[in-house]
DNA sequence: TCTTGTCGAATTGTTCAACGATCCTTACGT
DNA sequence: ACGTAAGGATCGTTGAACAATTCGACAAGA
């Protein structure tokens, strides 16, 4: 009885102020209101949050680590505007993370959350809200990954995919670049159900060479 | 011509106060200088090192999110000391990262690496210099890490090792721990060179999995 | 016209002193 | 043994100040 008490602790430790201010920017980056590439002043941040700049620098300190901010030096805070190498890497990262991940034999209450994913991205496509259809598709990626039982790999993952979003921001067409996934999680997810973890590999490695490819076409048409 | 330069631009970057000063204490940190779960003071630090506690809280952060740092509100920092839980993730996540490495066909350069490091660390053994087989194993691991080409993987290899380090400060006997892999490092290497990538992966486990146990057992006999 | 030198405004980098908030220890009382 | 109160030490945050750096504008020269 008091064993589940101390899943709670983590909740107690209550948040500095810079802190506060990195949940509320990261909020901003990743709806989009602050847009990539764009200059985030300390003068007038700081002054509209009410914190100083001591304070607000060290929320920086934070998001810079992220990878959602780029700090160059005098020159100030920028929202990180990753370039076609970046998307590239991070591809890479996710066929080793994704791809051993598939591999294993998933846990029940990860492959519940997979499942619900799968669910939630279907009937936000029915609704054709896009946004949604993102969101649910990036929970299941978050859940298949989670399947390799790594606090530090769901942490990269997380990270991995707050990066992505800000590549996202790029696609001047959310429709055409969600909608084929919601049919492809589906699938995949069967493969994963069934066992057949080495097909369902291969279907991944396709699912991500294809997501890759249609993000650097956006970057540059040319390739 | 003036091309060729642009290449050089990462090396403009200076680099800021709080930036140096979290390398003196990174040093200091793997040197065993600061000793994990010693508590780092604000003022004694910034004294010490004539920097304003602002730029030392910098710093600190840096180190934080390295993993080197643990910040607990209104305490102070510690050096961190990795729980028995944070050990098996550790090598958790090396097991996905090395296991995707080492069924990949390296590239020449990155091979290279690998068989220098496994020279290196022979040499240093026949030297008794156990602290030099350390560091060569350790860049063994980084090299062949490499082999998924990866930028992000590189850094976050760099990262879980440094932890890694932090772990190895408690071991009081380090001939007894690295001696073993020397030969396992030559054994590996040779599998990678014939192309026997399967059996690698697998030799690779059992490598990861008697590490782990002999650093749990350090931390909890009993187990 | 293009390049180069110079100036000044704006912004960041860093420091400092101050005060409130929090934690830890010790002592005290029940 | 337990709860509480007081005190010192340290951290969290602020606001101001000054130095360093960047950037754009504008004038001088080729």
């Amino acid at each position: 009885m008091v064993a589940d008490l101390s899943q709670d602790r983590p909740r107690l430790g209550r948040s500095s102020t810079a802190e506060r201010v990195a949940d509320v920017l990261r909020g901003r980056i990743s709806e989009g209101y602050f847009q990539p590439g764009q200059r985030l002043s300390e003068e007038s941040i700081s002054e509209a949050l009410e914190v100083s700049r001591n304070t607000l620098r060290e929320a920086f300190r934070l998001l810079g680590h992220e990878g959602l901010l780029d700090h160059r030096l005098n020159r100030g805070v920028f929202v990180r505007l990753p370039s076609a190498e970046d998307v590239a890497d991070l591809y890479q990262v996710r066929r080793v993370l994704e791809g051993a991940a598939v591999r294993r034999a998933p846990a029940e209450p990860a492959l519940a959350l997979l499942k619900q994913a799968v669910l939630d991205a279907e009937q936000a496509a029915a609704r054709d809200d896009w946004q949604g259809v993102g969101t649910a598709n990036i929970r299941f990626h978050q859940a298949l990954v989670s399947f390799n039982q790594s606090p530090r790999i769901d942490e990269a993952m997380r990270q991995l995919l707050a990066e992505l979003r800000l590549v996202f921001h790029v696609m001047e067409n959310p429709r055409a670049f969600h909608e084929p996934f919601v049919d492809r999680n589906r699938t995949l997810l069967g493969l994963i159900e069934s066992g057949e973890s080495e097909q369902a590999a291969a279907y991944l490695d396709d699912y991500l060479d294809h997501a890759e490819r249609l993000l650097i076409h956006a970057y540059d048409p040319d390739r």
